[in-house]
DNA sequence: AAAACTACTTAAAATATTCTTAAAAAACAT
DNA sequence: ATGTTTTTTAAGAATATTTTAAGTAGTTTT
C-alpha cells in the first residue's frame, strides 16, 4: 500500500464548524482543502487531486448534492461522504442515487468519521486494482501485453488471446501470487456472478492452463470455493 | 471487504407479518432467521452468529425488552433495531436503555428499515475494524496464511487447507494458549451449535492435531466440556 | 467402580466444487 | 450471407470437502 497522505476536499458554509474539522483531520494526518461554498468547493476540486470529498448538504447557492453530480461529472469515482443536520429519508436517498458513499447526521462523532474515512479510501483502493491501468505484465518467463492482447514466450511464440482470455489473465496477474477471488472476476469480466458465467470462467482458466504450460514454472492454483492463485514458482 | 451476506435474527409473534419482512429481507440479500416468540429467539440467537436483531416489543411470555437484556448479555455489540406498535415515549426510552441501536414504529416504511439496517450494519462493522482481518499467524514452527489457506512448516513443507480447517485453526490462532470455545466456534464457523457440527468439529480437530505433529512442541489441547487450547510449548 | 457423559479415531457416505471436452449459440468480420 | 472466432452451455468425470456413523477411549459424577 502507497504511504502518500490522503487529501481531503472539504465544503461546509459553517466557518466555525468548517475550521475545527479541517483543524482535527490535519491533526489526524489528512491533507484538507477548505471551500465554504458549492462554488468554492467546485473550483478547488477541478484544480487538483483528492482523494474523497466531505460535503456538507445545506448550502446556499449550491447545495451538497447538486456539487456531488458536478463531481460525478468529472470524476466517477471519487469517494463521497455527505454531512447533514437533517435525517429526512427522501435526503438520504437523494444522497445514495447521487453515488454517496457515507451518509454523516450532524452532529457527529469525530471518532467515527475517522474509521470511515479510513475504510472508504482503503475500500476504494482495492477496488481500483481491477480497474489499474497497467497493461504490461511479466509472468515467469512470458510476457502479457493485455492492450494488444497477446502472450509472448521466450520473445519467439506470440499467442493472440480473446477479449476473455486476456481479461482473465490480466486480473490474475494483476493478483500476482495472490488470491484472485472468483466473484470479483466474476463481477469484472462477466458482470454477472451467477453458475453459468462461473462454468464459463472455469472453461476460461482451462484455456489459459493451456497455454501457460510452456513455461512449468508458472501454474495458475484453484483455491477451492474461494478463486484462483496465479503463481510462478522459483 | 469482506462480502459475505449479513445474518439477521427477526423475533416477531405476528406470523403473517413475520413471513412478509422476512421475505422482504430474503430479497434484499439479507440471510433472515425467524422466531415467533422470545424463547425461541434466544434459543436461535444462542445458537448462531447474527449481524442484527430486529425484535417486536409486544410478544408473548416475553417482550422484546427482556429479550433484549438476555441477547445483551451474551453479545454486548450486536446490533438491536426494536418493532413497535405504539411510540410511548417511555418505551422508546426503556429500550435505548436495554441498548436499542433504533427503533421503528409500525407500521413503518420498508425502505426506511432497508436503509437503516444497511447504516447500522456498516456503523458498526466500521467500529469493529480494530478485530478486523489478521491473516498471518506465526504457530511454534508454523506459519499460517489464512487467506491463501496453507499452513507452511519451516520453509519447507505446504499443507493446504481445507475452507473448515483454515477457520478452525484461524480461531485456534487467534486464541493462542488460551481456551477456545466449543461455543465459539461452533457459531462463528458452523453457524450452528448442536449435537452433529459438533461431532464434526471433532473430525476437524483431529485433522489439524495430524498436520501439526510435525512440530512437537504445539499441540491442541482439550478442556473437557469447555473446548480447545491451541499451546506452544517452550 | 459403575454409569453417564464427552472426546477421539477411522472410514464410508453425502455434498459441493472444479475440470474436461465438445457441441451449440452468439458475435464478429469479410 | 458466409465463414471465422469467441463465448456459453452441457454433461459426465474427477476432486475436494463436509457430514455421518460407529466403535473406542477418556473424564466426571454418583
Amino acid at each position: 500500500m502507497e504511504d502518500i497522505t490522503k487529501r481531503i476536499l472539504l465544503v461546509e458554509d459553517d466557518p466555525n464548524f468548517g475550521t475545527v474539522l479541517k483543524e482535527y483531520l490535519t491533526i489526524n494526518n489528512y491533507e484538507v482543502v477548505l471551500a465554504k461554498n458549492g462554488m468554492e468547493g467546485f473550483e478547488k476540486f477541478k484544480k487538483s487531486d483528492f482523494h474523497l470529498c466531505i460535503l456538507d448538504v445545506m448550502m446556499p447557492y449550491k447545495d451538497g448534492f447538486t456539487l456531488a453530480q458536478e463531481i460525478r461529472e468529472k470524476d466517477k469515482d471519487v469517494p463521497i461522504i455527505f454531512l447533514t443536520a437533517k435525517a429526512l429519508k427522501e435526503d438520504v436517498l437523494k444522497g445514495y442515487k447521487v453515488g454517496a458513499d457515507d451518509y454523516l447526521n450532524k452532529p457527529f462523532d469525530s471518532e467515527v468519521l475517522l474509521l470511515k474515512i479510513q475504510a472508504i479510501i482503503q475500500r476504494k483502493s482495492v477496488e481500483s486494482i481491477a480497474d489499474s491501468k497497467q497493461f504490461e505484465f511479466e509472468i515467469g518467463s512470458f510476457k502479457l501485453n493485455s492492450k494488444l492482447r497477446f502472450l509472448t514466450h521466450n520473445e519467439n511464440t506470440q499467442i493472440k488471446l480473446s477479449p476473455k482470455e486476456n481479461e482473465l489473465l490480466r486480473l490474475l496477474a494483476l493478483h500476482i501470487n495472490d488470491l484472485m477471488p472468483r466473484e470479483i472476476a466474476l463481477t469484472k469480466i462477466w458482470r454477472d456472478d451467477n453458475y453459468f458465467t462461473s462454468r464459463s470462467m472455469d472453461v476460461y482458466i482451462a484455456k489459459l492452463r493451456k497455454y501457460l504450460k510452456l513455461d512449468p514454472k508458472v501454474e495458475i492454483l484453484n483455491i477451492h470455493g474461494e478463486g484462483f492463485r496465479l503463481v510462478v514458482n522459483p
